[in-house]
RNA sequence: GGGCAGUUACCCAAGUGGCCAAAGGGGACUGACUGUAAAUCAGUUGUCAGAAGACUUCGGAGGUUCGAAUCCUUCACUGCCCA
């Protein structure tokens, strides 16, 4: 790959909201890659990561492709892991002050983290350090000499301050130090280049470049990913909107998952969470407008893509199968819990045994609602006896088989 | 330290003594349709009861009242203004 191509791969679905910005990082990247082609040195090149809380979803995971792409690439990767600065919490797109963790809770946050990480990158390739190698070494009067780079105005500047401000919700001191926190890593680090998400362009781009030309470095290049949306197609995925799409659930779950993205989210899906080149989303994308090729069939293709990333291929195989079957052929899948059927249970003691329905009065909604289907045939009442051992089907996709 | 405002269901937000299990929006769920768990349309969305109905909920705890999310006291948390 060219150098050229290289910048083009590494800079897709990168967003800096603003143009001069944008080109202004690219030409730096550029540059850098042509010193580290020339030097014959790989760029040092970190994502920092909280571990604020263990279940990762799609949206966590796009950081993680960009540095697998520098590592194919063959530079050199470290999984920052922030042991120090969840000790804070970022407020970086929080209309909230997140809560403070405990040490032990960042430990064992850490530890499934990673495992986690090492789905997308490469674990041979990667470094692991922890921020609090050389966080917890500053001292007060270091930290002064930080906070000196920096105003008070250039953090009421930032959006998310700026927007609590405004609506009269508390700014916390101490969400201040993050910023300088994690501007010291890169320091830290002697970093070239640094991933992260739009939240972290204040973080990245003010307080780590500046920071380092304070200490006397090259400012770092920082590749800023763009947002991915949730599965509703608008909204950033987060767990607090409940548009995630988990990464730890199975390949049967991840793959439904991403066919219910709306159509319109495809392209940001393909730039941010797959493997595929600028070429190949390029060329991706001409086949579906002309028509070419079928949306469902290219929402397939994508969802298979992105289960294989994380379950391999065989397992994205099946769960692609098992969807056609089950949503379109409408047949029953093969696998499916199972439920032995005592002796007087009603149906509406069946769906709450197996837990396909959180309490009575919901179980009865769905019934109402034709919701609940017995061998293919709607059930009408709750109230009655189980009929018969069968393939017991609530909703579209909760099957239970009564024995 | 003083004054004022706020805390409502998964989230946002209305409600200022009975008509409130609590408007509206988002989300979620169900059905129809389809190209799919897209889009669109319709419905549902505290718990229990077959139903009539009963019970629990509006930051916590007490109180006033026949009756409180709504009034009073107090505690906790947050914001604003003043110091």
């Amino acid at each position: 790959m060219n150098i050229e191509e290289q910048v083009e791969l590494l800079m897709q679905g990168a967003e800096y909201g603003d143009e001069e910005l944008k080109k202004a990082m690219t030409a730096e990247l550029r540059e850098r890659l042509l010193i580290s082609q020339k030097e014959n040195r790989p760029l040092r090149v970190y994502c920092g990561y909280d571990p604020t809380s263990t279940d990762l979803h799609l949206g966590h995971t796009i950081t993680m492709r960009k540095l697998r792409q520098f590592q194919d690439l063959g530079h050199e990767v470290t999984f920052l892991i922030g042991s120090y600065t969840a000790l804070v919490g970022d407020p970086s797109d929080k209309n909230k002050a997140r809560p403070i963790l405990t040490e032990e809770q960042v430990a064992e946050n850490a530890r499934t983290y990673a495992e986690q990480a090492f789905r997308v990158l490469d674990r041979e390739k990667t470094i692991i350090r922890y921020n609090g190698e050389w966080l917890s070494k500053l001292t007060l009067v270091d930290l002064i000499r930080l906070g000196q780079n920096f105003t008070v105005q250039q953090f009421l500047a930032r959006e998310n301050f700026a927007n609590r401000l405004e609506k009269n919700e508390p700014i916390f001191l101490h969400e201040t130090f993050y910023a300088l926190m994690q501007g010291y890593d890169a320091t830290a680090m002697q970093t070239d280049v640094q991933v992260g998400g739009t939240d972290q362009l204040f973080n990245i781009i003010v307080a780590g470049r500046k920071l380092q030309e304070a200490l006397g470095q090259k400012p770092l290049v920082g590749v800023i990913t763009g947002i991915l949306p949730g599965t509703d197609g608008v909204q950033r995925m987060s767990k607090s909107t409940g548009n995630i799409v988990p990464i730890n659930t199975g390949a049967e779950d991840m793959y439904g998952k991403l066919m219910s993205i709306p159509d319109a989210a495809m392209g940001k899906y393909m730039r941010l969470a797959t493997r595929w080149n600028p070429h190949e989303i390029e060329a991706f994308e001409k086949e579906l407008e002309s028509g070419k090729i079928h949306p469902r069939d290219a929402k397939m293709k994508l969802a298979f893509e992105i289960t294989g990333i994380f379950y391999g291929e065989a397992d994205a195989a099946r769960a692609q199968d098992a969807f056609v079957k089950t949503f379109q052929q409408k047949e029953v899948p093969d696998e499916m819990p199972e439920f032995s059927l005592q002796s007087g249970q009603t149906v509406l003691d069946v769906i709450l045994a197996a837990k396909l329905a959180p309490s009575k009065s919901e179980a009865r909604r769905l019934l109402d609602q034709k919701g609940v289907r017995l061998d293919g045939d709607v059930l009408e009442r709750g109230d009655t006896p189980f009929p018969h051992p069968g393939v017991l089907q609530v909703g579209k996709r909760r099957f239970l088989r009564v024995k």
